[in-house]
RNA sequence: CGGAGUGUAGCUCAGCCUGGUAGAGCACUAGCUUCGGGAGCUAGGGGCCGGUGGUUCGAAUCCACUCACUCCGACCA
């Protein structure tokens, strides 16, 4: 993508209503502009980004056998007084009436719709588990949206929902989405830690929040340090095989939110193993039993040829709030620092004497050949000075950055940085192209 | 929903107290000079001073109401 040509608005200072630093550089770096509280439109930075945190969680729900489907956003309120959330969801829920005064929400969550749709497809417990899920906008009006995307009123969830016959069948559905969730947070850079969770009136030790430790996150958390040096990456995940040793073991350690903790637990670990800090939450999964089958009667024949409802579990990944998570996560005073996973480009590639023959050239050249190895390049083509280019560079945060210019040229040289460490080095155009390509 | 603030150019803000022709920096346009880490000069364009109503000869400025946004708290997947 040529920079010239590219719709990205970036501010020099900073706006006044953003007050953390995601939503700081978000905005700055053209990547959202807030319409009303809590409701943003996604420019095409922002969006890049967006929908490749959504193909990370995407491909991680697929491998674990979840099976996506797409649900409306607006849904019918009938459906919400079968299961009593209707009167009881409060004002958090957005109401709407269409032209027939029919009664109508923008839904918050789809307990109530994905029951539906599977009560009505599934009659037997042979056709059991099931683990769908879908990547929709949902609405949900907070009284104070704050934040930016970290807690607004619109926001883009992915939301899992499993189908078993029994509390051990949802068990297993439950440890495939922890570990989903383990393998999806490690792939976007974050160190996510699965913490016990409120449960609700199920009780029962089937929640868990994931959090990242951020100095800005809205919760207080509690855990042992080991936690942090966990690994999920390294080693290949059967989700056919048993998950419960893996869980086991990310459970080993006490992790708790400030709703969960339990301050003699913590106490009894070594002081310098205590870690308290604030967190973000980005997932959260749990088993909550028949708490809507039972009621909208989704129910299935079991082997004694009895109608059982099933036991039912969701888990949720704030896809919107991931993007400002992981600038929380990954940022310096210049800026953004995108891992490579989650990157809206891989190269910003900077012409730095747009005018110079030569250097234009290279520049073409080095271009065209980037794109033709399928690197994402945003490529500064403008006559902005050089200054002002590797400013904009590190604010937006890509991953490398390659500097062309007329002084290079001459010897054949070019600078690659990497933006994470701040490195830079000379070298010559092949080896910039074979050290990029070979990232790709 | 309680408490506290803020609305003036695309952005950051001054002006308001003490009423009298709408301001600055950055950004934008044109020209010249610059050009390897957010350039300089010159000349321009851009505002219903959030909205409505009052007070006044006269309101960005004073008063009332209202809308929007932000922060703290409560709430919250």
């Amino acid at each position: 993508m040529r920079l010239s040509r590219y719709f990205l608005p970036v501010l020099k200072e900073n706006p006044s209503e953003a007050q953390i630093v995601s939503h700081r550089l978000m905005l700055r770096a053209g990547m959202v502009r807030q319409s009303a509280a809590g409701i943003y439109s996604w420019l095409p930075l922002g969006f890049r980004v967006l929908k490749r945190i959504e193909q990370i969680v995407r491909e991680e729900q697929d491998a674990a056998g979840c099976q996506e489907l797409l649900m409306p956003t607006i849904q019918s309120a009938e459906l919400w007084r079968e299961s009593g959330r209707y009167d009881d969801y409060g004002k958090e829920m957005l109401r709407i009436s269409d032209r027939h005064e029919r009664e109508l929400l923008y839904g918050p969550t789809n307990e109530e719709l994905i029951t539906e749709i599977f009560r009505n497809a599934i009659k037997s417990y042979r056709e059991l588990p099931k683990l769908l899920y879908h990547i929709q906008w949902k609405f949900r009006d907070e009284v104070r949206p704050r934040f930016g995307v970290m807690r607004g009123r619109e926001f883009l969830m992915k939301d899992s929902y499993s189908f078993d016959l029994d509390q051990a069948g949802a068990r297993r559905a439950y440890n495939k989405m922890f570990v989903a969730y383990l393998r999806t947070f490690a792939r976007m850079g974050l160190k996510a830690i699965p913490m016990a969770a409120d449960t609700g009136p199920i009780g029962g030790d089937l929640s868990h929040e994931f959090i990242i430790l951020a100095e800005t996150g809205e919760s207080q958390v509690y855990c042992h340090r080991d936690l942090i040096e966990f690994d999920v990456l390294g080693r290949a995940t059967d989700y056919e095989g048993d998950l419960q040793p893996l869980v086991d073991h990310w459970t080993s350690r006490y992790a708790a939110t400030d709703e969960k903790h339990d301050a003699a637990k913590f106490a009894a670990i070594p002081s310098d193993h205590r870690l308290e800090a604030r967190g973000i939450e980005v997932g959260h999964i749990f088993y909550f039993g028949t708490k809507y089958s039972a009621p909208m009667r989704a129910v299935v024949a079991g082997p004694d040829g009895e109608d059982a409802a099933v036991h039912m579990g969701s888990y949720g990944i704030g896809v919107s709030r991931l993007v400002g998570a992981i600038i929380e996560a990954s940022h310096d005073d210049n800026g953004i620092v995108w891992p490579d996973s989650v990157a809206p480009f891989a190269v910003g590639l900077i012409n730095l004497k747009r005018d110079d023959a030569a250097c234009a050239a290279a520049c073409e050249d080095i271009y065209g050949k980037l794109r033709a190895a399928g690197v994402e390049v945003l490529y500064d083509d403008t006559d902005e000075r050089a200054g002002a280019k590797f400013a904009t560079m590190d604010l937006i945060g890509l991953p490398w950055a390659l500097t062309v210019g007329p002084r290079g040229i001459k010897s054949g040289m070019v600078e690659l940085k990497r933006r994470a460490t701040g490195v830079k080095s000379e070298l010559s155009v092949d080896a910039a192209l074979g050290k990029l390509t070979a990232k790709s």
